[in-house]
DNA sequence: CACCGCTGTGACATCGATTACCTCGTCTCG
DNA sequence: CGAGACGAGGTAATCGATGTCACAGCGGTG
């Protein structure tokens, strides 16, 4: 065990032959005889001879890594999604490159080139940008997830947002609300765009009009959603329930509706969350099931690699409500 | 744009001179006379040259890349981790790839393997295994997270978990609690063994027998927290208050408390997790803070590899109580 | 018997960047 | 005035694996 690594060139000369015929054994080349095979073969368990996946990448011109791009790593969503796909790289001794976008367009170009430069076989994109010109020539598979890339054929695999926002503001209406604000993000992602609007499909299929004050759109990162939500509920005519369009307006709403302790407003969060069953009233949500949406994605970014073919399509996660409590409210009755 | 990416060797040509001294320039070598250089530059800028990440790998024998080798991705605690170390990987234009051990030290192994194969720069580990002698002749620079190796010299950031777990224990004692109960991983990793220590040395230090009974060790990856945390209820000499030495402990008990209507128990947790403060009551925690241990394990892979060759060190990561409720209630004075 | 095609093989170029080593002036100093 | 130092820059080898292509040997065929 001196040699700090085997090389190509060593195993074939322990088997005496050449290196591309090692090579060829190693890579499963039929056209070499039984007897030369079994040479190389042992010369490979004797040195513990492992192809160097630099060296091979250089020459092959991809590398056996995917990237996966990410609004934030730490978000639990995304931190779902991508130990899903961590799993399933891994079977295959693909590894996994990160990079997250802080949500910042021009951050996500930068992140991509990296990755390109570095000839990563295929990537996973949850992309904050409408524009996708400079991905068209990608020469890698790509598969959007969480937002479906609008300008370009590629695969995706997202939520029915739009579906799942309606439902979820439908399951509120069967319990009795007429008054239903939504809280989401300010970000002009399609994702908060198709939410909103199934929101307002919701509303108006009730026959409601819909009202521009009960919609609060809030930066992300900041701590604005427990502000926002206080704001509606001090309005004249307030919400009797809320709809949180995403996880992270849930975390930022929940705190400040348990501290002015309006735990009888209707509640139903679009993502789930930990201990979202454990709150008092436990948090009714619209289930996202991150752990299949990384699955999906990278089943059919391996399928790719592989060399299927299948046209291009845009996969919906499964989505379900989780009526838990808080979306099961009867809204008080006030003056 | 028609080329898909230029080489060195076209911007010497373009520059009217070798590669070799195009290579100086990029690699901001001084002995090149401003003409050459003003024009290599230009040539640089023109063609929109990028070094080849891996040409330059393979030949310099190391890789701008870090490895981050975790338990689980998906996990909360880790998942900040990784989004810290990202954070400062991408301000230095280093790529992560990222592995998780499942907590099986063979995986552990392998992912290292595959890591060190590639010519990872530098590695960040939670080691879940305890035989460390095949990192001994580790050609890069090591940072331990979480656990630090106790049959190696290398860095660590770690927290103190005997002081810390003993320091929440003691928290729960100043309001009262004199039976308190440990809930745990049975896994045997030092930061389990740590942390029960801590929590006798409480116990002794306040002159209370330590009863094995009150100690639960649980499988980390099931739900058994739910069900240890009831046994321990159902005790004819229950516990007043229970510690949970880690927030998978505290996900799996707290939904079961909140069941059974018990949450007049004491709670304190070990490490943060979302909501902990929505709860009622809402969890007293020690802060583990995550992302400073992210940070403070990058902070010092990356001094290393800019060549710092400060004394190997185990880094103790801040700590400290935050009250929030749980862990401030009297116990209830029953028979 | 000359030729074709197939199998097993290896010498050599290649991927793109770095580097050991060399060349060619020019400048300095004894 | 010659030796040696030094600055600027080039040539070719190298990293390790793989693709190109040529070649030898063999069996079959018209």
């Amino acid at each position: 065990m001196k040699r700090p690594r085997a090389r190509l060139r060593d195993v074939a000369e322990a088997a005496q032959t050449s290196t591309k015929t090692a090579s060829r054994v190693i890579n499963g080349d039929e056209r070499v005889s039984a007897a030369t095979r079994a040479r190389v073969e042992q010369a490979v368990v004797e040195l513990g001879y492992r192809p160097d996946p630099l060296a091979r990448s250089l020459r092959l011109g991809q590398d056996e890594t995917i990237g996966v791009v990410v609004d934030e790593v730490g978000d639990p969503f995304f931190a779902s999604v991508i130990g899903e796909i961590e799993r399933m790289a891994l079977d295959r001794g693909v590894s996994v490159i990160i990079a997250s976008t802080r949500r910042r367009a021009e951050r996500e170009r930068i992140v991509l080139d990296g990755l390109f430069q570095r000839r990563v076989a295929g990537l996973i994109i949850a992309s904050i940008s409408d524009d996708h010109a400079y991905l068209r020539t990608s020469s890698c598979p790509l598969v959007f997830i969480d937002r479906a890339a609008e300008d370009l054929a590629a695969d995706a695999v997202v939520v029915d947002d739009r579906g799942g926002a309606r439902m979820a503001v439908e399951h509120l209406m069967r319990h009795g609300h007429r008054r239903i604000a939504y809280i989401g993000d300010r970000l002009s992602t399609a994702t908060a765009r198709y939410r909103l609007a199934g929101y307002r499909d919701a509303i108006e299929a009730a026959g409601i009009a819909f009202d521009d004050d009960l919609v609060a759109q809030v930066e992300p990162a900041k701590g604005d959603a427990g502000v926002a939500v206080e704001a509606l509920l001090r309005m004249t005519d307030p919400p009797t329930a809320v709809f949180s369009a995403n996880t992270r307006c849930s975390l930022g709403s929940l705190p400040t509706i348990h501290r002015l302790r309006r735990t009888d407003l209707g509640f139903i969060s679009f993502g789930d969350f930990a201990m979202a069953d454990t709150l008092t009233p436990a948090i009714t949500i619209v289930d996202h099931s991150p752990e299949a949406i990384g699955r999906l994605a990278a089943e059919r970014l391996f399928s790719r690699l592989a060399g299927d073919e299948p046209p291009v399509e845009t996969i919906l996660a499964p989505l379900r409500v989780v009526p838990r409590g808080s979306g099961e409210l009867a809204p008080e009755v006030t003056a």
